[in-house]
DNA sequence: TACCAACTGTTGCAAATGCAACTGTTGTTT
DNA sequence: AAACAACAGTTGCATTTGCAACAGTTGGTA
């Protein structure tokens, strides 16, 4: 082992990788017995907590996910009947995306295996650790969509 | 907005991912330009972290990787001259991988890279706040790890 | 020895994903 | 008004990825 080669520092992208992998195992089954793509579940969750239509240029932006993948996602979930899009009559290069009841519905139902799944990260985590990691991701997040937002 | 839909614990999962993409986006450009795939540079660190030879099966589940995806992988890295593959004599099932001297300089190239993304999430963190975001992510990863192997 | 289960790696398949090129719409400038 | 740039979304393409089926190897058991 060459510990020298790898700081701490450069390390934290390692580790938000493995987050992501490991909690993408922990529950990609449970979804897909539900019929859900794990993909589509930041969308779902996006827009049920919308009350007002959105365009996909702001789903887009907001969860970071490539245009282009966000037009293929929603054309399934709205297939799958989580949503309905209409062109924007106001602006008719955008499209209303809307959240279906089936989609809060789904949304819910799913909710409480995310959190088992976090509870196992978190185990052995006081209330207080809970807070500061909110708190650090948050601000880790802000960080990098200023800083991408500038381009 | 209905912030009771969604609370802050199963928002972990959303941010673990956002932390994923959004490190991706800050510097897939850099490693294209440089000839690196993004999905190569978990593989060449862990290998690069490695004086003796090492299996597939190592790589994927330290990794948190599937072994079809590793396989695919490695095959990529030994074309493009980052590691030497062997049948282990001792054991037929298995592949010796072994990191060259191209890996080790390449990874240490690119490490700064990975370091100054790194420094835009943590913008404004004091030294303590990031040894607990290491301690924290740390001890996330052990717990995941441990109930995976579980299965 | 013969059989069988576990192990290790490979490959077919389907789905996901970023980028770039494209279409159509809107707004601005001359 | 005409031309052009910016915007919003779609699609082709190449790459990535997990799962499952498979092949070869090893170890244990009858």
């Amino acid at each position: 082992m060459r510990d020298d080669l790898v700081n701490n520092q450069t390390r934290f992208g390692y580790r938000f990788a493995m987050l992501h992998r490991l909690q993408l195992t922990m529950y990609r089954d449970v979804f897909l017995k539900e019929g859900i793509q794990p993909s589509w579940f930041p969308f779902m969750v996006k827009l049920a907590k919308e009350s007002r239509p959105v365009t996909q240029d702001y789903l887009s932006q907001s969860l970071a996910i490539d245009k282009g993948t966000t037009a293929r996602v929603l054309s399934n979930l709205e297939k799958n009947g989580y949503l309905t899009r209409e062109v924007n009559p106001e602006n008719r290069r955008q499209n209303n995306v809307i959240t279906t009841e089936k989609n809060r519905t789904t949304v819910c139902k799913m909710l409480p295996f995310v959190s088992d799944a976090m509870n196992v990260f978190m185990q052995g985590f006081t209330e207080k650790e809970r807070e500061t990691l909110q708190d650090l991701t948050d601000r880790m997040i802000n960080n990098a969509q200023g800083e991408l937002g500038e381009r």
